[in-house]
DNA sequence: TCCAATCATGAAAACCTTTTCATGCCCGCC
DNA sequence: GGCGGGCATGAAAAGGTTTTCATGATTGGA
């Protein structure tokens, strides 16, 4: 039985309405009156009910995320970025995760209408029917890592396929042969797209070499113990995310193999981890924090102005960073501590 | 002007109740009704509004959480945890973060009111009378790292002092006979803990030697810089958490120091990267994912049965973590792949 | 001195849903 | 054949707030 505006109007002996007013700041009341509704309600502990005042005033002040998950360096990272825009605004934050199948990720939609001023959808293997079917009506959403293009919505993504290509590009001029990758999952548009990059920047004439993993340490560590025993080793891994290729690393190690020397390995991503593995990861740089920040500052755009019919998806670049993992890092740099200088 | 409840009612033919009982499965409803009335719904693509609903039915099914912050690892292993359990319980989660002055937090906690069922608090800097003053009435809370005894709430922690004090210890029984300590922020309790732990942990005799930290990676790198260059160096350096170990890690090798040959590093968390970084950081395991999953219980708990008026603080334990970073781990690990065996 | 205008305040509608209570129908039983 | 009971349905209240409109008082000017 929290106080209700009712029971600070009696006992401050106003209208409720007066109430009102003076808990929102309106100019129009007596200094005198405000005062005395104040001391009633801090005496009460009164605080205005979300749930009441957003039904009249249309506004919630929160946007909802949906997100497949909400653990790790990658996530945190996002959510770094979206809590990082939101607070600047003052907007809170429902935040959903992990809708394994389609049903529970429609459920969570519906479930954030009303509680939501707009929604940040962040869904893999969510298409482009499944979205217009399930999105509210009416709720303005921005998606995220998507190359679905849903008409009235502001999209956003990053060039996985290019970051790929570039990646495998690049161990080509190293002077790697055989180059191995490890996939993500085989319905996530974006391990889809990395595939495709990885097969792009193979030079013309070598063989491509997938083995199975879905963006897990321990996938990347089985993945790499495969790879350590194939009768034709490869020399690089290009992992399709960094925890995989951390993975890998481990494994690779525990079968006695040297990264770079025996075997170069790179991974995507650059989660703030990739840096302090030993040694450092070569890996493509995705603007994960930019990436959030820059979906909520488009929804909160999009409260202003109307979302135009046509959509606008806009593709963030990525950045190869090369450290030691690929034989090919800078040699300045100084070795990790603890490593005798040899 | 999204669809309401009535419009689906007048598109159906029937009454608003007919729509609300059929929507929520209730089963008194002709079996033809119902699909005249599912029918109508999707086709106007209507969604119930949750503001509506939680008003009357006084459930959100939605729990609050206030942290310090969203991002790091800490953080992110502490969400999974409350997320995981509030998942299991279909829960959706309102997260709200870093709350720098007293008011800001109260401002987060009044705007939870009506939109949450129940609250998680981390606060760090709030004292049991901020909380008793702030926390909306007759809202269920749960109070996390927090020393703080506020009767009705219950409370969960981990033995930040017995961990420092084993760690310390530790350093002693292997020989050390300087150990720095960096320090967290003097506002934060836990931080106050670790240091007292660490005093404890000395041996008769010994000198503290405290640096100054926040917690930060940057900030355990500066207190690395400072120690290195100390003109009675010590010979190990207790920090109070692990991101700051990492980054006097960094700091520590720039200097040329080796560790753990030269000096050894300890930290405190066991933060996933922990593991990773080399040599592999020596910590104190905190159930951080615990943490989260049984104050998220707690709190559900605290829904069907009233709290007790007396308070229940739960302590978890902690667990001393040996690892290469301090010279004692075990030497059986596998080298670091791409180290040479030397 | 009177009228208009300003201003503080209150009454009541509106937001959208759930739920209780009443109504009317049909069926079965005595 | 009449009557009670079960059942589908509808009308209306309730939930807590904001906001519009009306009201009454006070002030300032003519």
């Amino acid at each position: 039985m929290p106080a209700t505006i009712r029971d600070v109007a009696s006992a401050a002996g106003v209208s409720v309405a007066s109430v009102s007013r003076a808990m929102n700041g309106a100019t129009n009341v007596l200094p005198e009156t405000r005062q005395r509704i104040l001391d009633a309600a801090k005496q009460l502990r009164f605080t205005p009910s979300g749930a009441a005042r957003s039904l009249i005033t249309r506004r919630t002040d929160t946007i909802g995320a949906l997100l497949p998950d909400l653990h790790g360096e990658y996530f945190s990272e996002l959510i770094r970025g979206i809590d990082q825009a939101a607070r600047a605004r003052g907007l809170h934050l429902l935040v959903s995760s992990s809708h394994g199948n389609a049903d529970e990720a429609a459920a969570a939609l519906r479930a954030m209408n009303g509680r939501v001023d707009g929604l940040l959808v962040m869904s893999p293997h969510a298409d482009a029917e499944f979205l217009s079917h399930n999105l509210p009506g009416s709720l303005p959403a921005v998606l995220i890592n998507t190359m679905i293009d849903l008409p009235g919505h502001a999209a956003f993504a990053v060039d996985n396929f290019g970051g790929a290509r570039a990646m495998t590009r690049h161990l080509v001029a190293t002077g790697r042969k055989r180059i191995a990758f490890i996939g993500g999952p085989l319905d996530n548009r974006e391990a889809q797209e990395r595939l495709r990059g990885y097969r792009a920047g193979l030079r013309a004439g070598m063989r491509e070499s997938v083995f199975e993993g879905d963006f897990t340490e321990a996938s990347g560590a089985s993945a790499g113990r495969r790879i350590a025993q194939a009768k034709r080793r490869p020399d690089a891994v290009f992992a399709a995310n960094d925890m995989m290729a951390i993975g890998c690393l481990t494994a690779l190690g525990e079968a006695g193999l040297r990264v770079p020397d025996d075997i170069a390995l790179a991974g995507f991503d650059d989660i703030p981890i990739a840096r302090y593995v030993a040694p450092a990861l070569t890996t493509i740089r995705v603007p994960i924090v930019a990436l959030g920040t820059a979906a909520l500052d488009a929804l909160v755009k999009a409260f202003k102005t109307p979302p135009t019919p046509a959509n606008h998806t806009t593709v963030l670049p990525v950045e190869l960073v090369v450290r030691n993992s690929c034989g090919a890092g800078p040699p300045a740099r100084p070795l990790p501590p603890g490593v005798p200088a040899h």
